[in-house]
DNA sequence: AGTTACATGTAAAACGTTACATGATTGT
DNA sequence: ACAATCATGTAACGTTTTACATGTAACT
């Protein structure tokens, strides 16, 4: 998957694996993630595979670079995997869920205290969606060229972190909630 | 963490994989699921990790079974999973959102199609949470020896999951209506 | 006659994380 | 002085997926 999303944004202008990481951290990074080591990595793969090419920058005062090129395999492959319609849903894995779930013996303070502390973090996410706005995004915007369709539906994957972030704190008030009120300590 | 996961369920009682497999489809698989190939190879670790111990049970008309029961030091290391806070959040990654990132040159046609397609998987999966009662559970509880407190977790998980459809849906039907009225073809 | 349920796994590949290694420049 | 930014990667480990392999019994 990491794959296409650098397929992606190459097919906007030629990076380095280094520029990839910046913004995928200013973009995708809260639906899609990654590691540099697994960028370097599937670059390679990528131009084992003939859908990019490598040139090499040389500087002085700074390591050379090795900026990467989309072919024309790679824009063919992208806009397959982009043709390709979801049949499914993406399954979630979500820690919190699990743990709650094995959490019966856990005194409902303790409880109490990790779902808190995940609003919190939760709260502060949602604050950081909702204050990025267009002028935030601006300088991504220059940087590939994006045109109207595609800040139409980078700010709609914007709106998903924020609905998504509302959800979870709306749900973790409720469960705080419940817990507090029925939650019976253990004389297991 | 499939490896807690395991060991929680063990907590309540010996199981083999398939067992495991079996539970996990209908319980937590909606916040965590694993193949059986992955189970049988935690179990193998977890066996040689000595926090978990197997007994075979000879059968004639079916395989053998390998029961999995734990150990005290399995015990241990479920209890210190589920007393350490989560300090992060559990990072998303969900396929449609990359995919639409970067689908400024697909037609409409073709992106509402896909869109439409997805919130009928997510309105499917949102009934069946909804659907699911105390009455479904009950195969769990009695086969877990669940109590009051095991019961009020698992609903709250089942409540996550009728929350995040919700929302899901509510995106979708959000960013159908703003790309069919919105979205420029491409001259491109 | 074919699929599902039961029950175990192996092998290979793909994907992801963590730690390590290098080395200059710029900011605190 | 120390951390961050720039820029590359390797090595080891750990997780997850996909495909393959076996074999009976019950259901459709």
């Amino acid at each position: 998957m990491l794959k296409y999303a650098l397929l992606g944004f190459l097919k906007y202008r030629s990076l380095t694996g280094y520029d990839l990481k910046r913004i995928m951290d200013t973009s995708t990074t809260n639906f899609w993630h990654a590691d540099l080591s697994q960028i370097y990595k599937t670059l390679k793969t990528l131009e084992a595979e003939a859908a990019i090419t490598a040139t090499v920058e040389q500087q002085t005062e700074r390591p050379d670079k090795k900026i990467y090129t989309i072919t024309d395999k790679g824009l063919a492959d992208l806009a397959q995997w982009l043709a390709t319609p979801l049949t499914e849903t993406t399954p979630l894995k979500e820690i919190l869920l699990l743990k709650l779930f094995f959490s019966g013996d856990s005194s409902s303070t303790h409880l109490l205290t990790q779902l808190r502390l995940q609003r919190e973090l939760h709260q502060q996410q949602l604050a950081q969606y909702q204050q990025q706005t267009l002028a935030d995004m601006a300088e991504n915007i220059a940087l590939m060229g994006a045109d109207a369709n595609d800040v139409l539906l980078w700010d709609a994957t914007r709106r998903a972190g924020i609905l998504y972030e509302e959800m979870y704190v709306r749900w973790l008030d409720e469960t705080i909630e419940r817990i507090a009120a029925q939650f019976q300590e253990g004389a297991s």
